[in-house]
Order: C-alpha cells, then structure tokens, then sequence
RNA sequence: GCAGGCGUGGCGAAAUUGGCAGACGCACUAGACUUAGGAUCUAGCGGAGCAAUCCAUGGGGGUUCAAGUCCCUUCGCCUGCACCA
C-alpha cells in the first residue's frame, strides 16, 4: 500500500534541510525546554525502552512548538565509563574509538526514529570541549573547599577494582557488576555533598517532582534530629559520644555500644583487659561483606569491653560499654547509647547478652480523668501447654473477658501478687513463672466503687505447670460474678475489648521493645511527662545547660566519593608535588587531556591505570615548578551527566561553559524525564552541582528541573525484563523494517500507563500498524469540500480537546485511543472534508510525524504540519443534542432514555417513571426518594 | 521492619474523579469477499441463564439513593530504603 522507509527517510531529509527543529537561543517565543536523559552508547544499540520515553517527550515537544513555543529538545551522550573501557582493553583500542563508533550506530537509529531533536546541540560528556568545563567546575568546588582528599573506609569493588560512592553500592552490591562490595581504606576525592543536605531537601519544595521521587530523595537524604551526648570514660579524660533522636530516654540507658571500627578502642587497648577477644571480633567484622553486616534480620553479635566503663552524665550511674556490628561506624558517631526498654535493636541485644533493661516510658491505655487515685497493679496470664489456651475470667456484663486482675498490696512483688491472685480467683497454684513485660500506664473509672483510678500495671505471663487446684477464695462481692474459662488465642482477640488487658496480651507476645509514646518514669525531672517532644526538648535543655551534650541534626547522606581508579573518565584536574601538597590544575591548562594509549589495565594495587603511564604522570608543580605528579583518579560516571543540561544551552561555547544570560533565558528545565533508578543518583548529584554552581553565581536558578516524570519500563513479551540472556530483546530497528517508525511509535504510547512497566507485544504492535493503514485508506474518501462535516463536528472538537490534554498529562495512551475512535466514526462514511482529514492526521502528527505529514501532502491539504498551528476546539460545538440517561430503581440499572440535553429534573423524573420496565418495578410500591442528576442518571428509591 | 504503589475479562487497558464497569486495542469465534491471506469487511466476545434477570473490579465489612472510585480490615504482588541509633 505504501512504503515506510521512503515516507519516512523523505520527512526525515524535509526536517533536516528546513531545520524545523532548531531552537533559537534569543526569541519572543515563550520557551519551553524538555530533557530526556542522554543515552549511554553502548553497543548494543538502541532498545525498545528509549524509544518509549523518546516518543513520548518528542510528541511533548511537537504539540509545544506547534502551541508557540520555542522548544528545547535536545540530545548527546553521556559515554565515559566502564563498558566502553573494558572494550577497548579487551580489542586494544582507544576507548574513543569505540565510542565513536557506538554514538554512530546510536545516532543512525535515533535519527530514523524520527525524532525532532536540535542536532545541532548535539555532544558527548567525553569531547575534550565538553570535560575540559567538568574540569573547570570541579576546580570550582575544590576552590570552595567543597572537593576534599581524605583516607576513607569506601566501598570497594573487587571485581571492578575502583572505589565506588554510597550511592553506586547500595546495598553492597556494586551498580555495574553485581559483585559484594568490601570496605577500602583509601585516600580518594570526596565533594562535600553533606554541606548541601539540607539546601537539597529544601530545593524539592520549588519542584514539581512526583511524590515518590521526592520521598526517595527524602529517604536518601535521611535527615533525622536528636542530640549529641558525651558519656565520660570512667578514670580517663575522655568521653565517648554518642548521637541518639531520644536523648528523652537518657535515664533508661543501661549500655552503650561502639562500632568495631571505632578509634577508642585502638586508643585504649591497654584498658581493655579481654582486648584479644576485641580483637579477634574486630577481625571478623572486618572479613564480612557488607551484606552480611547489615543484614537486619541476622542475630545480634557483640563483646563487652572488660575494664572500660562509661558514665551517664545524668544519673552518674556506671554503664558498660560494647561493640557489635551493628552499630555503624559511619553514621552519626559511630557509638550509641542503648536504651533496650525503647529500642527494638538495644532490646534484642540486650536479652541476648541478658543485660539489665529499665523502663523510661510506660504506654498508656484509657482516658485520663479527674481526681485519679494512683496504685500497683498486674495482669496475669496463664498458658496451657497442653491445649494451647489462655486461662481467662468471664464477667460477663460486668466487664466481658479478662485475664486475672489485681492490686498490688504493700511490700508485695508483681510476681508474688500475681500468683496470690490466680490461685484466689481460679484456684489454680502450681504455675510456672515465664516473663514480665513492661509497665502500662491504665486509666479507668470503677463504677461499682465511685472511683477514678491511674494503675501501674505490670503484665505478667505463667505457664500452667498441672490441673492441681485448691478452692478459690473469693470475695464476697466476686461470688458468682464471673466463670473461669480457658479459650484459644483467636478467641481472646475476638472477646476481650478492655484495652488493658488486650494491650498486656499482645504485648506479651510480642515481646518487643517500646518504641511508642507515653508516661516518663524512673526519669528524674522529666517523670509524668506525656508528650514526647516535650520530653526531648526538656531533656536537650538541660544537657546544654550542664555541658553533658547539645541539639544535632545528622543526616544519612554522605560527602560524594568522586574518585574512580578507571582511566576512562575525566582526570581530576589536581596535581601532586612534594613541596606544596595538591595543587590544582590552573584554569588555562584544561582540558587535562586522557593519554592517547591503547594499553592499559586496572590495577591490582588499587591505583588507576593512569598511574602506570609515567610520561602522562610526571609533570611540573603549577605553584613551584619542581617536579610533581599528576592525580591518576579519574571522576565517576556521573559527573559529565551533572552538568549536561546547561551545555545544550550554549554547546559551542569555547570560553564558559555556557554564557550567563542565555542560562537566563532557557531558565530551568521544564520537563525531565528519566529512569526510576536515578531518582536518588542522578537526580541527587545533578541538583547538587546545579545549586552549588548557583551559590558561585554561576547559573541564574536555584534548581535545574522544575518537572521530572518517570517511565515504567518495557518487559519481554514474557514479562521479564529484557535481557541477552533470556533472549527476549527486541530490537527497534527489526521492528522500524518490518513495521515502521510510526507504527512502533504509536504502539509504544498506546501500550498502556507511561509510568508503569508494560510487556512487548508483536501483536499489538500490528494493531497499530492496522490502525495506520486504515488512516492512510481513509485518503480515498476526501472531497474538496473544506470544513468539518456536520455530523462530526462534535466528536472532532471533542477529539481535539482530549488529545491535547492527554499530551500535555502524558496519557499518550488514551490520546491514541480516542484517535482511534475518531478514525472509526471516519470510516463508517462515504465522504471525509479535507478538513475533516486534516484534523485527524494532525492530531496523530506529533506521536506519528511521517505518516501524517505524507498524507497531508499527497492528498493536498496544504503546508506540513510542523509548520502550522496546533487547533484549538470549540466548546459550543461539543454540546450533544441528546444524552442517554440511565434510570435505576433502588440503584439496579432497569432502563435507558434518550432525552435532549439539559432536560430538567421533574421533566426526567415523569419520562424516567413512564418507561415500562420501570413501571414493572415501582408499580404498587412507595416511593421514597427520587434522585435525579441531569444528563447522567435517574434513581428512585422504593420501598 | 519502614515508606510508597498496585490488584478490573483470555491479554494490554479505559472509566468525565461517587452516577450505565470493561471505552480503545490484542487474541479468539462465526460469516462475507478472495487463486491466496499475517489484507479487508460484517457479527459476536466477563460469568450463569431460553429468558426476565442474577452474579462480577483480590477477600471480608462499612458509609451512601448510588462504590472500581470514599472509610476500616485482610490477603497477594511490585518498587524504594533497610541494624541510620
């Protein structure tokens, strides 16, 4: 019928040689930018993915200039890194050569995709023109004091043999190769990205980011609030500090716990009279991989440092201190207060190493009421082995199930009490003590006896040892009130509703720390709190008071490790010399230029390749001209990706690396659209740079991305990810031969959700191609009549509103639905205006530009459409004469009407109850209610 | 464990934001045209039933005249973070 690659290379070479794609750096057009993230070339092409969210922002950007605007869609590569390296290693060449040649391949299929990219912006992170400005920033930052060298645990790739920053290792794992990550100390280049953490987190506030982006930032920035506490070493001019977000539970420390990597130990190993053991757990700890360290689920490990003690700057009270792995060395201060009574981990730590644990905070349950009478109390539960079930009380009306309940009388222990009151109501006394939980805090009012009642109460769990019983010994106001009963776990959850005792249940079956709000005790000054802000900042206040601590905010977030040990990445402009220590490249000299070498290998000594390249290495000191060495560290992946966006605003710029007052006028981006996985990488970094680059005065906006959208991604047709391995790639290219570009772009936007993930189908990739070639036929039925025909004016204007707002909300999907729709109710007529025609293929134009446009020329319906004006709908025209109205009788759909729109409600009403099955229904019946909303639905409710 | 999201036919999905569930497409079935069909056209297509009707948006409960949509609860799947003190 028509050939695809003719059509499609003949609208390819019209943009080309008009340059209808060029954007103007100085315009009265308002301006519009739109980012996709820049590919990384690799060798295998292009895949099915990028043309996804390719498409989609090219539809983005045609809709956008033909709406006016002067749009910014741009295109480069981000090619420094580690597939290209090994590569060349591997086939010994440049590693530029390979790039090459992959941005050529790349390039080719991007070009017969037919997106509307400005070319003439085009460049690679890896241009000498192009990093030789990533240079030029880094030496800002390294002027601010921003870029630092420091010996640091890093995470360590094995396989790779580079270092890697916290967020190339999550997890342990590392990004590129999958292997475990060790820990590394080395000396690397780190930016100070924690002096931004906060700008980071205030900056989301100027975004339109979504919501799971923002949270993921959020989450990796990890901002948390406490205090600093110094606990003074016993006999020693020392203190180990700790940072805690509860310094409201200082009174409940029973033991603190430093990371095995913490400097005290070293410095007080002659202290430390079991220092053999510390060691020998300092060695394991060290051995195991990161994943194995902070498996979360694993039991807890740990030695207790013999002869070293901490004291609780509070209560003065001895404290014995610990290591174990889990306490991380790089996080806060690498040491913690335990507080087992309030902290999940302190508490599985401490029931392990039986250690001693006080509750500072007693859960409350009930209301607080007036004149309260204050006693001891307990809830005892009972457990039958044997059964499986609970010995419990029912009362009945007077209080439903519960377990025994008791108070406290004088000089009396909880167990003691417990045991008293059991064989007293039940009769039961050969039990067996299992464990106590922490206290609750219960309010409750006492009708029987007038009284409010505040209770400390301790619950208590027994195990039923045999049946022996002994006659209970009740009151004479408890005879016959209640039956002693055993149930099942299932019942006690269904039955007991006093929130005591269904509190202590659960609790003691948990058994878990308590980690919630509550009543302070055993607290000293801060005892009856209840609000636990008030608490912390009671407690903050007095620790600054009496120099025993202060307020802190810490962070998750680390200082960027910005060295690589890979020769393919951008050298870091610094210099070594003996006399004058790092020195920094001068400005004049970028760009540092990579060695034009073919040999080169990653290192075993953990040194970059560059280091072996001694005529690249050696030079001369910038400061004292002595003889110096270069910095063989290259910078990671991400750093050319930090900056990019900025670049394609002046990308040929030779003397800045973009000119201030065209930054001014393409401002921030206006829509970035990337992967899910560079929510907390990428985007992290980007904004970084971006707002340091703004604190220089260097760029005019404080953030760079004012929208950024996610796309799903595309599956195997099996719903697995695509992969060589599982052979279920698909490649754009086969696709373009067989089907063509419009088709492939058009199923990829109709494939469902552009957010979410969506599996590849052949089949449905015919479907849009069917859908194309029925447009294409439709050509046949076009007279030279202009205008829209009568009878479609209403869908057309409809169809015209729906596309642009589901463009403009990135529903591709339901755009092409409705196209689809449209071209249906074509069909079904004999004869189509050429303007009924032409709105139809522009309305497709910007999901499929060369169809539409070939179809606008050869049926002569005048200029092509990337020179003309996106239309614009005619609410007048959308109204419909009639409308159906559902009619349902007690809400069951019994009848359809098709009325004039706008009918008023009595009028309805009468027609609705007219209908005969309607009859059928209210007939004989009450009407109670009719409810009537106009151009929707008629319900009436019977009785 | 915490945070976020999702759950609708055989499949991908729609649903004007509380108002006729399943638009549109795929697959499938029957038929027409055809030397042929991976082309095109026509009809059908959630389940049960001859039908009237009933049942259906993971399960259970609730609010409402009316629930895929709101609330509670439960199960399942996915994603991110994960011993962050």
């Amino acid at each position: 019928m028509y050939n695809t690659k003719e059509i499609e290379e003949k609208w390819q070479k019209y943009w080309t040689e008009h340059e209808t794609f060029k954007a103007e750096n100085k315009s009265d057009k308002e301006k519009y930018y739109i980012l996709v993230e820049f590919p990384y070339p690799s060798g295998h092409g292009l895949h099915v993915g990028h043309v996804r969210s390719y498409t989609a922002l090219d539809a983005m950007a045609r809709l956008k200039r033909m709406e006016g605007y002067n749009v910014l869609y741009p295109m480069g590569w981000d090619a420094f890194g580690a597939p290209a390296e090994q590569y060349a290693i591997k086939n010994h060449i440049h590693p530029k050569k390979a790039v090459e040649e992959n941005i050529k391949v790349f390039k080719g299929q991007l070009l017969r995709m037919g997106y509307s990219f400005d070319w003439s912006r085009e460049f690679s992170t890896t241009d000498p023109s192009y990093y030789k400005w990533t240079q030029w920033q880094f030496l800002k930052f390294y002027e601010q004091g921003m870029a630092y060298k420091a010996e640091k645990e890093i995470n360590w790739c094995p396989n790779c043999k580079t270092g890697l920053s916290n967020e190339d290792a999550q997890g342990g794992v590392c990004e590129r190769c999958g292997s475990k990550t060790e820990k590394k100390l080395k000396s690397q280049w780190l930016l100070k990205m924690t002096k931004y953490a906060d700008k980071l987190l205030e900056g989301l506030k100027e975004t339109e980011f979504l919501d799971k982006i923002k949270t993921a930032q959020i989450n990796w920035i990890g901002k948390s609030e406490g205090a600093s506490v110094y606990f003074p070493l016993e006999d020693l001019d020392e203190a180990l500090e700790v940072y805690t977000t509860r310094p409201d539970t200082l009174f409940g420390v029973t033991f603190m716990v430093m990371s095995p990597e913490h400097k005290l130990i070293e410095k007080y190993a002659s202290k430390i009279k079991n220092i053999d053991e510390v060691k020998k757990y300092i060695n394991e700890a060290k051995e195991k991989t990161e994943i194995e360290r902070t498996d979360a689920t694993k039991e807890k490990t740990g030695v207790k440092l013999e002869g070293l003690k901490a004291i609780n700057p509070i209560n003065n009270k001895k404290v014995e201190i610990w290591i174990s792995d889990y306490v991380l060395a790089n996080y806060g201060t690498g040491a913690i207060m335990a507080v087992p009574a309030h902290d999940e981990r302190d508490y599985a730590f401490a029931k392990k190493f039986g250690i001693k644990i006080i509750p500072v905070i007693e859960q409350i349950t009930g209301e607080k009421q007036e004149n309260e009478t204050f006693k001891n109390s307990i809830v005892a539960v009972v457990y039958d082995e044997t059964t499986n079930k609970y010995l419990t009380l029912n009362w009945g009306d007077l209080g439903g199930r519960l377990f025994i309940g008791g108070t406290r009388q004088e000089n009396e222990t909880a167990i003691e009490c417990a045991k008293r009151e059991i064989e007293e109501e039940t009769g039961y006394n050969n039990i067996e003590f299992v464990k106590e939980i922490l206290p609750i805090n219960h309010h409750y009012y006492a009708y029987n006896k007038k009284t409010a009642y505040e209770i400390e109460s301790t619950g208590l769990l027994f195990k039923l040892q045999d049946n022996n019983k002994v006659e209970a010994k009740l009151d004479e106001d408890e005879k016959d009130k209640f039956k002693v009963e055993w149930v099942t776990k299932e019942e006690i959850t269904e039955s007991v509703t006093d929130e005591l005792h269904i509190t202590t249940f659960t609790n003691l079956l948990n058994d878990n720390a308590y980690t919630g709000d509550g009543k302070m005790i055993n607290s000293g000054f801060l005892n009856g709190i209840t609000n636990k802000k008030e608490a912390i900042d009671k407690m903050i206040e007095y620790i600054e008071k009496n120099n025993i601590g202060h307020r802190t905010t810490n962070y998750r977030l680390q200082d960027w490790i910005f060295s690589r040990q890979r020769f393919w990445g951008e050298p870091i402009p610094m210099v070594y010399c003996e006399k004058c220590g790092w020195v920094p490249v001068p400005y004049e000299d970028l760009p540092i230029l990579l060695p034009d070498v073919t040999a080169y290998e990653p290192t075993d000594t953990g040194e970059s390749p560059l280091a072996n390249i001694t005529e690249w290495v050696n030079t001369t000191c910038p400061h004292c001209g002595s003889p110096a060495k270069r910095e063989t560290d290259t910078m990671p992946n991400w750093a050319g990706s930090s900056w990019y966006w900025l670049r394609y605003m002046d990308p040929k710029n030779d003397k800045e690396f973009a000119a201030y007052d065209i930054l001014k006028y393409w401002g921030m981006v206006d829509l970035y659209n990337g992967g899910m996985e560079h929510a907390t990488r990428h985007l992290l970094y980007a904004r970084f740079w971006h707002e340091f680059l703004y604190d220089q005065g260097l760029v005019p906006t404080k953030e760079p991305f004012k929208k950024r959208v996610a796309h799903g991604m595309i599956l195997g047709e099996n719903g697995e990810k695509m992969s060589k391995s599982k052979g279920n790639v698909i490649n754009p290219d086969d696709m373009v031969k067989t089907y063509g570009a419009d088709a492939l772009r058009v199923f990829e936007m109709f494939i469902g959700d552009y957010t979410k993930d969506a599996s590849w189908s052949e089949f449905g990739l015919k479907g849009c191609k069917r859908f194309l070639d029925k447009i294409y036929r439709l050509k046949d039925k076009v007279t030279n009549k202009n205008g829209y025909s009568k009878d479609l004016e209403n869908i057309i204007n409809k169809t015209i509103k729906k596309v642009t707002e589901d463009i403009h909300t990135m529903n591709f999907n339901t755009a092409v639905s409705s196209l689809m729709i449209l071209s249906n109710e074509y069909d079904k007529k004999e004869e189509l205006t050429k303007d009924d025609y032409r709105i139809l293929l522009t309305l497709l134009n910007p999901i499929a530009p060369h169809i539409t446009e070939e179809l606008v020329s050869i049926t002569g319906l005048g200029s092509p459409i990337c020179e003309t004006k996106w239309p614009t709908y005619d609410e007048t025209k959308m109204k419909d004469e009639t409308v159906v109205i559902a009619v349902s009788v007690n809400g069951k759909l019994r009848g359809q009407m098709t009325v004039p729109t706008d009918t008023d409600k009595e009028e309805l009403t009468r027609l609705a109850k007219s209908l005969d099955n309607i009859k059928k229904h209210i007939d004989g019946k009450e009407i109670i209610k009719e409810i009537v909303v106009p151009n929707k639905i008629v319900n009436i409710v019977v009785k």
